[in-house]
DNA sequence: TATTGTTATACTCTATAACTATA
DNA sequence: TATAGTTATAGAGTATAACAATA
C-alpha cells in the first residue's frame, strides 16, 4: 500500500491548485476502470439525449420489448437483471406515457404481455438514434478496437452474472 | 429497426419457457455493453466483500484520500466526479466510522483538510484485498488483454467526461 | 464577486417482504 | 407448492438551490 508519489503538508496546496490527484492502485484495477467509463458513458448519453424521458433503463426495457414482443414482466425482468418488484414502476410509466400496452396472457392467466405501441416504436426509433449519436463518440475513440473490446465486456458480464 | 429474428404469438410461449431474450440493436452499442459489464463487476463486488460497508463509492474515496492526504472536500468531490453537495454525508459517515478525520485548514479557513486514520488505512488495505480478489476474477475472463482493456476504458472516461 | 462546505429537499433506481390470483 | 405481478416500504446515491463564512 505504498503511495506512489511523494505526500506531505505541501499536498494540500496542489489540491487547492487545482492539480491532478494521484489515484495510486486504483488505476491497476479493472472494476474501477469499468466504473469511471461507464459512470462518464451514462452521463453524456442523458446529457445529450434532450428528452429527460430517455433514460438508460428505459430505453434497454423499450428495446427488450420491441424485440421480444408478448415478453412477460417476469422474463422482461430477467432479461436486463432487475427484481420484478422493479418492473412494475418502469411499466406503469411506460404505459403513462403510451409507449407500451399490457394485455392478459391467453394461456396463463398471472401473465401480462407487453408490447410497444405505434408511439412506442417512434419513440424507440428517436431515442435508437440518439444511443447510436452516442456510440458514434465513443467508436471515435476505440476506433478499430470496438468489435474486440465488446466481446471482452461480454465476458466479463456474463462471467459474474 | 427491423428485427432480428421472427417474432409471432408464439414467442410469448418461447418467453415463459425461460428461452434467451433477444437484444436486437442494442448487441452492437457500446454503452450497451458498457452498462452490463459495469453492473455484473458491481454487483459481484457488492456481493463478495461481505463487509456492508465497504461499498465501491466509499473505496474510491478512501482510497483517493489515502494518496492524497489533506485534500480537500472540492478537490475530492472533482476527483471522484461527483457534486460537492454529496461529498458531506459520504465524509460524515466515515468520520461516524472512526475511519478519517477532518481538520481545518491552516491555508485557507473556508477549507477542511482529510485524512484517514490509522483504522481507516487498515479498512482500506483491507477494502483493497476484496477490491483485488474481485479483479482477479475479471483478470481470469480478460487474460493478456488487460492492459489494452484498461487504456480503452481509460480513453473512454476521459473523452466523455 | 467567487469559493468552501452545509443544509434542506427531492428524485431516481432498486430491493425485500408480504400479499393475491393463479398454476 | 411454486410463480406472476402488485403494493408498501425503505435505503442508497445523487443533485439543485440557498446559505454563512471566508477569500
Amino acid at each position: 500500500m505504498a503511495a506512489r508519489r511523494a505526500k506531505s503538508a505541501t499536498n494540500e496546496a496542489a489540491q487547492q491548485a487545482g492539480d491532478a490527484v494521484a489515484i495510486g492502485v486504483l488505476d491497476e484495477l479493472l472494476g474501477f476502470h469499468l466504473r469511471q467509463a461507464h459512470d462518464a458513458s451514462f452521463r453524456a448519453f442523458a446529457r445529450n439525449s434532450g428528452d429527460p424521458r430517455l433514460r438508460p433503463g428505459r430505453f434497454a426495457a423499450m428495446m427488450v420489448i420491441h424485440n421480444n414482443p408478448g415478453i412477460t414482466q417476469v422474463a422482461l425482468s430477467r432479461a436486463i437483471a432487475r427484481d420484478k418488484s422493479s418492473i412494475t414502476p418502469l411499466i406503469q410509466e411506460l404505459q403513462r406515457l403510451g409507449l407500451v400496452i399490457r394485455k392478459p396472457s391467453p394461456r396463463d392467466r398471472r401473465s401480462t404481455t407487453l408490447r410497444l405501441t405505434a408511439a412506442g416504436e417512434r419513440m424507440l426509433a428517436d431515442l435508437l438514434e440518439h444511443a447510436r449519436a452516442h456510440d458514434r463518440q465513443l467508436d471515435a475513440v476505440v476506433g478499430d478496437k470496438k468489435r474486440e473490446l465488446i466481446a471482452l465486456l461480454r465476458q466479463i458480464a456474463e462471467a459474474l452474472t
